[in-house]
DNA sequence: CTGTTCTCCTGTGGGC
DNA sequence: TGCCCACAGGAGAACA
């Protein structure tokens, strides 16, 4: 499941080889991703080059001269590149290519189809998704200072509010709660409850657990080129994730189990209060 | 505005 | 071995 590291390791894997190509042709094969792809966005993207590829929150930015086309990969989805028309055949999912005039192949698998391929002609500053968005968890807008302020009057969880990507993105089910038992925080904890030492410590668990994390995703850079394995899938080892019953590497006591927000949430009670 | 629930979709894994 | 079904999850939309 893509969260900000793997859309980020995408990022890097796809640039090198579309930056300054110009696109021939797209086939769409499966328009009903989350958001339907719009009929004719072949004919917008056509004889188009590739300006840069940019990431916001999740969000893949491809940019063009007339406009930016905008890739989510949803819960299963995932880009792969292939060169000199050495694609494979097209297998289940694979909803979508762009071909470029140097024969590059960039194309879209989903299983899930909670991605979404979209066209932007606006500022893409300016578009809808983007615009009411937090800071980006790496940079230094998102730092303990703007976590308190943000958090000072807020009575819902702590895990329900550091996964709302207003107020920061890209902080997805699994490492919110690999961050809190970094933290020692539990992911109930009513927000405006946490002192400035906790805020400091979970601001910088976060910062640190998704750079760890895009750290590790470089060792699969090369699959994305020429490969039929799953590109950009990769994980830390889980700590408590997906872990309920299991014992604490820290303190012994069984990892366990509670539903914030229809999230399963996973926590030691023993470390995290 | 805040908080909660619903929804999209398919692969996986547990139970029997 | 096969069938059934709950579950997982990002995040917008709808609703209270």
């Amino acid at each position: 499941m893509p969260e900000l590291p793997e859309v980020e390791t995408t990022r890097r894997g796809i640039a090198p080889f579309i930056m300054n190509q110009t696109i021939s042709q797209v086939e769409v094969r499966q328009p009903r991703l989350r958001w339907p792809v719009m009929s004719n966005l072949g004919s917008q993207l056509e004889g188009e080059k590739v300006l840069s590829v940019k990431r916001r929150a999740k969000y893949l930015l491809i940019e063009l001269a007339s406009g930016t086309l905008i890739i989510h990969l949803g819960m299963s989805g995932n880009l792969r590149v292939f060169t000199n028309l050495s694609a494979p055949p097209i297998q289940k999912h694979d909803h979508l290519d762009i071909v470029f005039t140097n024969g590059t192949l960039l194309r879209f698998h989903d299983p899930r189809r909670f991605g979404a391929v979209l066209w932007f002609s606006g500022a893409i500053e300016h578009h809808p998704l983007l615009v009411n968005l937090g800071p980006e968890p790496l940079s230094a807008d998102f730092n303990a200072d703007y976590l308190g302020r943000k958090l000072a009057k807020q009575k819902r969880a702590i895990k329900l509010a550091i996964m709302d990507n207003k107020t920061v993105v890209g902080v997805g089910n699994i490492y919110a709660n690999e961050a809190l038992f970094r933290t020692g925080i539990h992911p109930a904890t009513t927000s405006m409850q946490l002192d400035k030492r906790q805020i400091i410590a979970l601001t910088d668990a976060i910062k640190q657990i998704l750079q760890e994390a895009i750290t590790a995703g470089g060792s699969t850079l090369r699959d994305f080129v020429n490969s039929a394995g799953k590109s950009g899938y990769f994980q830390l080892q889980h700590v408590v994730y997906g872990r309920a019953g299991e014992l604490c590497p820290q303190c012994g006591h069984p990892i366990e189990k509670m539903v914030l927000g229809q999230r399963s949430s996973f926590y030691c009670p023993q470390c995290q209060r």
